[in-house]
DNA sequence: ATGAAAGCGCTAACAT
DNA sequence: ATGTTAGCGCTTTCAT
């Protein structure tokens, strides 16, 4: 900058306020320096900026996701990244694979650069530590599940409501005996969904049979495990609800590995790529993770400008998409 | 940091030595400082050390996606965030969309952030423009395709190769007359992965017919439409060779609307969730997005660690994986 | 409209 | 083993 001065035949500051589009610099001098600024190849260095200015500002957030390369993830990582790049913010991803400590060293390292604000796909456990940063100021949103003992933003899908409403679609075909395929139970979206798997028979007047449920599963193969044990059972279940996408393409394996895939029934928590080019065609509770991600950034750049109100907790909508394999009779 | 030197009785010098684990501090100043630096919940400032430090390092790199959404460049990404992760450093993600507009502010915003490498799947175009920034001592990996006109570590999969061997494959089932469904040519792997098709067609001795090819096709809508314009010719394909994998996905939509899907043969580049699960199962040539990211990493971190020796292009092999799709005779 | 100088949080050189 | 001081690149007073 100090060369970028020298060459424009002006002062460090001026340069300053063109650099930054600053008013009072007469168009003239801009010229000047910016001519300068090209023939140098000069980069303004951010980093020095912030440390300077008075806001302290980075224009830098962090994401961590519990998997950047996690289809729903990635779609909630565009999304953010779509709403903040208007602003000229870049953002830091990070993967915590549902592990607190992974969690807690991503955020240090985060708030070592100085990131304006954090969106946060939180692993189970406690998120209280985070409590002097959101003191601090440091805008946060949590998003898909809420901070755990941490009053913050969140903004979560309708997970309850979309099991329910799954189960409700299955009695309403003939089904009783309707098996549920679920995470860890620590995750709150896990929990939140086996409610309203329970809600979702309550309604319709069918006792919980606890042989129907296995939760704590973890990826396609558990998924698979667990669908084929439901099905050995003495009594199986004429319909499957699965909590999670990878357990449901695990059940898929299952089913068709039986053969059973046109006769047991089966609506899957999340949409995913070709379900509806399966066959049969596979029915979701379709979360919308542009959508999850859109409101975290609107909210969490209403908190990067000031806004100091309550913490807010935005719930969205889930869609029942039916395709097939939700609608075989009982 | 002045906050922690007081409290702990010692020099900022000290405390700067503790923060950064150097020697020739005693056990119990450390500890002295450490307990000080827990009690004050005092939190390093990277970029405010980074800018004094002598190696101007800032422990951050940028990557610089088609999309951090698309699943291929997703799964480089984790790759790269866990290459890189061990030596604690961040990432930057950002997605270009192909716009080599888009990469210029993308690659200037994380410049004016003094990222210390860059890994970049290119858009198409000229990248000389980073010959300054190369020449700078930025170390730079460009990743699945070779920058434009910039002589650069590259890290890339056989395409041709790839695409030569689901032509011979096709063959040996007897087809003749084959499709080629391919992208904007100015993506270098749209152009290889042609190649590798006129390839397959030369060695076989079939002269290429023109009318069989569609390239410059964006997604899987214009891949299903091109598709159904080549299954709708006078003489229509036995197979097609799809050269990436939403127009494999749209290519088998279209088969699907005809009922074509078991007489047609299909070979797609790049592997999907779920190709393994449609009827039939899709025949892939895979490539391995996590090998193509942890080299790109590798080949960075060497840079970073002050490798100057002549840019390097490394290869990665692709596998033809039969499932069904592929096999069906003409 | 512009410049000079102080200082952001830190590391490195030089003290001791 | 530890402290003192200069200065990294920048923005912000406060001058003019």
């Amino acid at each position: 900058m100090l060369d970028v001065a020298a060459l424009a035949g002006v002062g460090l500051a001026t340069v300053s306020r063109v650099v930054n589009g600053k008013a009072g610099v007469s168009a003239v001098t801009v010229a000047r320096v910016q001519s300068a600024i090209d023939r140098l190849d000069y980069r303004h260095n951010v980093n020095a900026s912030s440390l300077r200015r008075l806001d302290r500002k980075t224009a830098t957030i962090g994401l961590l996701l519990e998997d950047v390369s996690n289809p729903f993830m990635s779609s909630l990582h565009r999304a953010i990244e779509d709403a903040v790049r208007e602003r000229g913010m870049l953002v830091f991803a990070g993967s915590c694979d549902e592990n607190a400590e992974r969690e807690r060293e991503l955020i240090s390292a985060l708030r070592a650069r100085r990131v304006d604000g954090l969106v946060v796909v939180p692993a189970a456990g406690d998120h209280s530590y985070l409590l002097p940063e959101l003191r601090h100021g440091t805008a946060m949103v949590f998003v898909d599940r809420p901070a755990g003992f941490l009053d913050a933003d969140a903004v979560v899908s309708d997970n309850a409501g979309g099991v329910r409403a799954a189960v409700t679609h299955l009695v309403a075909h003939g089904h009783r005996r309707i098996g549920y395929l679920g995470a860890v139970r620590g995750i709150a979206t896990a929990s939140e969904r086996l409610d309203g798997y329970q809600q979702g028979l309550a309604r319709a007047g069918i006792a919980l049979d606890e042989r129907l449920v296995r939760m704590e599963l973890n990826g396609m193969a558990e998924g698979e495990a667990a669908t084929a044990v439901l099905l050995a059972a003495g009594e199986p279940p004429t319909a499957i609800v699965s909590g999670q996408n990878f357990l449901t393409i695990g059940a898929i394996k299952a089913l068709r590995a039986r053969g059973l895939q046109r006769q047991v029934g089966l609506v899957g928590f999340d949409d995913f790529l070709l379900a509806d080019l399966l066959e049969p065609a596979v029915t979701v509770i379709a979360q919308d993770p542009a959508e999850l991600g859109r409101r975290a950034a609107e909210l969490l750049l209403l908190r990067l400008d000031g806004d100091r109100s309550p913490s807010r907790r935005i719930e969205c909508p889930v869609e029942l998409v039916p395709r097939g394999s939700g609608e075989i009779a009982a």
